[in-house]
Parts: structure tokens; C-alpha cells; sequence
DNA sequence: CACACCAGTTGTCCTGTGCAACCAGGCCGC
DNA sequence: GCGGCCTGGTTGCACAGGACAACTGGTGTG
């Protein structure tokens, strides 16, 4: 039973505290290494920046650095090696020379959408008896803890201030 | 209120389970710098082997790389760190002299304590809004989610990728 | 113009990780 | 009892990811 009595003391939040450390930290301690050995065509951080990128529309590596919390160089890196594959190109910004605008190519598109399909049923495979109301639910819960993360907060700014 | 409402044709599950893949995402992909920001003395894989090794009184490394699913070689090199440290100390098991039972010492049950304190606060302190229900709720759906073997994960997507 | 600032790249370093080779101790069948 | 196989662990090697700092080159402001 997922579910189980709640106490009223507050001895239950306070276990559920505790198991919802130890279980988020077990599956941050998995995930890369699962997720690398899923899709070996594409990292964890590969993806979300593809990811990033299609749901902008392109955007600069300095914004892709902020809404990841990766440094700058780590970012470049990245960028240059989904270039390499031809899954992202660059176009000068005509106003700021400084700029390089990234956006994704049609094979990363592609890829993208591919790499999107297989986590998807992965997910799926794997809550495939999880009644639609515990989905629902644990959906909430996972966007409501993200949110209360400081970087989320500050995308949010960000994202506001635009 | 978390949990909205829950349409009949299943269309909620399938949001549902996109919205927990994004969001899954979202945490691994910063889950390990945050804890290394936080806790600069204690890596995330570092915590968890300890907290395994106080769980179950002492264990062989081939019980700790099981346990993470992590290589041996990793492990083994993740211990000599500790014992480096003098957080982890390790006995010949005079049953079978190939075993190296794993045990905390006082200043690693220590250093565990202290950044699980630490940890447990940084938590306490982001679920701090939440009804006990709820956080006893996500506790769970966490628990059930990382339950389901990651082998079998791993089986279905190599299957499908065939 | 000079100087501060910003986007991005590159050099260097460190950590975590896996794989494969290897060593050493145990177990089994002959 | 002894060679072959299994198992726990260590080590060499390669590589990814990431940080920091130094640098380049474009922008803007005094």
C-alpha cells in the first residue's frame, strides 16, 4: 500500500522526510549512469540542452549555462561536440557580434525527438501499473519539490524578466 | 492542492508520466553538484556508502558496488579513499581470507551523522509547506518508483533499441 | 579614446566511472 | 592433493564531465 496511516504527531512527516532524502538521493546517484547506458548517443546533459534548445527555439550557450547551472566552458564544450555531430548549429547574431545564436539542426531535431520517444518508454514501461491517480499525483509532488529548487527559482526570474 | 483532477480516458496518466520523466530528469541532471556544493566533504556516492555501511553494521565492497550499481574497481577505489580519510576501516574476515569486511569507524559514524543532519535539514526545509499526507504520500510513490529493477528497465530499452 | 564589461574558447586540473587485466584465496572434481 | 574454475579485490588505462582561470574579441559608457 502506498499510502499507509498517518500519524498526527508528526512522527510520519518526519519518517517520510527521511525516505524521501534517502530515495531522491538514490535515484540522483543512478540516473546518469542509467541514462548513459540508454541512450549512448545522447548524455543526460546533451539532452536537456537539445531539449532546452527546442523548447526555445534557439537560444545563446550563456543561457543554456544558466538554466543548467553549468559553467560556461563545460557548455562550449558541449556545444561543440552536438556541432561536431551536427546536431546543433550556430548562426551570428547581426546585432551582437558577440553572439553566437544556437539553434537545432533537422538530424538533431530528430535525434532529439528519437532519444525523447525511448525515455518516454522507459518511464512508461516502468509505471505501467501505477494507477492514473498515484501518477497524477507523484507528477505534483515532482514538479512542486523542483520548483522550490534555488536554480529553478532563478530560471523563473529569468524567465519573467523576458 | 497537488493531485487535480483526473480525467477517465487516461490522458492524465500520459501527461503525468511526461511531466515525472521531466522532472526526474531535471533533479538527476543537478542532484550531484548541489550535494557537492553542500557538502564538499562528503561526495554523493561517498554518503551513500557510508549510510550503507552504518545500515547494515559492515559489509564487503562487493556488497557496497551491488548495492550503488557501480563497478567493483570503483568501489574499491572509493573505499581507499575513506580509509585514507579514516572514516572506514576494514577487517580481514578470517572465515574466507579473500573478504574485507567494511566497517565506519567513530570519526566516519561521525562525519555520516553530521552531513545527514545537514542534508536532513536542507530537506526539512524545502518540504516545510507540505501536509504531512502529502509528504507521507511522496515518500511512496519514491520508494515504489526506484523499487522497479533497473535491470529490467535496462532489458526493455535494449530491447526496444534492437 | 580608454576602460569596464560580456560571450565564448581554450588550457589545465580533478573526480568519477567503466573495462580489462591481474592477483590471491577458496571450492570442486578427479 | 592438485589443477581448473570461481570470487573478492586492486590496479592500469581511458574517457567524460565539470570547474576555474586566462585569454580573445566585440560592446558600450565615462
Amino acid at each position: 500500500m502506498i499510502g499507509e496511516a498517518v500519524a498526527a504527531d508528526g512522527t510520519a512527516a518526519l519518517r517520510a522526510v527521511e525516505t524521501i532524502q534517502r530515495e531522491m538521493t538514490a535515484f540522483a546517484r543512478r540516473a546518469r549512469a542509467v541514462a548513459g547506458r540508454m541512450h549512448p548517443e545522447l548524455s543526460l546533459v546533451a539532452y536537456t540542452l537539445l531539449g532546452h534548445l527546442e523548447e526555445r527555439g534557439g537560444c545563446r550557450a550563456t543561457d543554456l549555462a544558466a538554466h543548467c547551472a553549468l559553467d560556461k566552458s563545460t557548455v562550449s564544450r558541449q556545444v561543440a561536440a552536438l556541432r561536431r555531430a551536427g546536431l546543433v548549429e550556430r548562426r551570428a547574431d547581426p546585432q551582437d557580434h558577440r553572439v553566437q545564436v544556437l539553434h537545432l539542426t533537422d538530424p538533431g531535431r530528430r535525434t532529439l525527438d528519437r532519444v525523447t520517444e525511448s525515455r518516454r518508454a522507459a518511464f512508461r514501461e516502468r509505471l505501467k501499473d501505477w494507477p492514473e491517480e498515484d501518477l497524477v499525483r507523484f507528477a505534483g509532488y515532482l514538479v512542486r519539490y523542483n520548483a522550490a529548487s534555488p536554480e529553478q527559482a532563478e530560471e523563473a526570474a529569468a524567465r519573467r524578466e523576458e
